[in-house]
DNA sequence: ACAATAAGTGGGGTGGCACCCCGCTTCTGC
DNA sequence: GCAGAAGCGGGGTGCCACCCCACTTATTGT
């Protein structure tokens, strides 16, 4: 890659993190290029799709996550750890307008994505639980990031701490039993 | 109103639902108006915005899901009876494409609108599993409604059966532990 | 240092969209 | 059957995503 193709690429993520965090997803992609001093063409020829784009304004959070899942590797309770994770990424996808939205419109499987780095990081965290026998080993990695980024969505106007809130319910089920664990 | 203008409103949205359908909510106002027969100006007069559109093509679904409630009363188990009825407007939801989008996005608390309906039917049959002491009295229906339509939305692409298992995973919750009802 | 060339750029075009204005048509109460 | 109001829709505006192509610029070999 050519040091101005370079330049003009990192000046568009820039302009688009901006825009996003004011806009949401949905802003506009006209003003993304004019903001970040580019023509609309470049900002095309470097994301072909709007995703695209948008997959590469999170994709560093998203490392920050990835790290995140590593760190809870250490802590005590796995069933505390995924549960903290999964309440943290609710949180996050709350607050940065948009990631949910990105992470289901994306093919999940599809690698370098940003759902491809939370599966695999999320997945150690499962299976530890699974293996310390506080989670149905049934539910899959990809079960609770949809669960979880599904929340996020819904929460998006109410904000972080309701996402919250409501993945905590998710995990511990609706019924009034005693938590046996 | 007059006669006429009952005619285009119905058929607005008559061509509306087709629209919806086939391309979800995101469908074209335009379109619509077109295969309607009426001009654009007309559909907007009608309906001053897409949500209010959305509003009046599920208003009948949405009787249906609240009849439906109202038939699950008589189910003698009141947790069954929820957990059914939160099921099926997840498979519904997750069917019409774009119910669960308007649904979240449209304030709740608004009368005549769907989600007012939703709240109202559920609550009774949500009451009824907290008295019998099988659904905790913490959790809302507007807790309820936003999850399952959150996994709706969530859903949309990968069909209505994925959406049951995952409002039964979350009613459930994730932890293998004994159910003890 | 410089020319050849491949890579990158952006102004401007296209078609589609939501939404609005306003002169015209059609219904309705009397 | 008529007056006036209620409703209508063609056409306009401004914004958008996305594309084309003549031009500019970085790189590379000598």
């Amino acid at each position: 890659m050519r040091a101005d193709a370079q330049r003009n690429y990192d000046r568009i993520v820039e302009a688009a993190s901006e825009a996003v965090a004011r806009d949401g997803a949905e802003a506009s992609l006209e003003e993304i290029a004019r903001r970040a001093g580019v023509g609309s063409a470049t900002l095309h020829r470097h994301f072909p799709n709007r995703w695209a784009l948008m997959g590469a304004v999170f994709h560093g959070r998203t490392e920050e996550l990835c790290e995140r899942a590593g760190e809870l590797e250490s802590v005590p309770d796995p069933h505390e750890a995924l549960v903290t994770w999964l309440r943290e990424l609710a949180a996050y996808s709350a607050t940065a307008r948009g990631l949910a939205a990105v992470l289901l419109a994306e093919p999940l499987q599809q690698s370098e994505s940003c759902g491809a780095m939370l599966v695999t990081a999320g997945e150690k965290l499962r299976l530890r639980a699974v293996e310390a026998g506080t989670v149905r080993p049934d539910v899959s990695i990809a079960d609770l990031l949809t669960l979880v980024n599904a929340i996020a969505l819904a929460a998006e106007k109410t904000g972080p701490a309701e996402a919250e809130r409501l993945v905590s319910l998710a995990m511990d089920g609706i019924s009034a039993r005693p938590l046996r664990r």
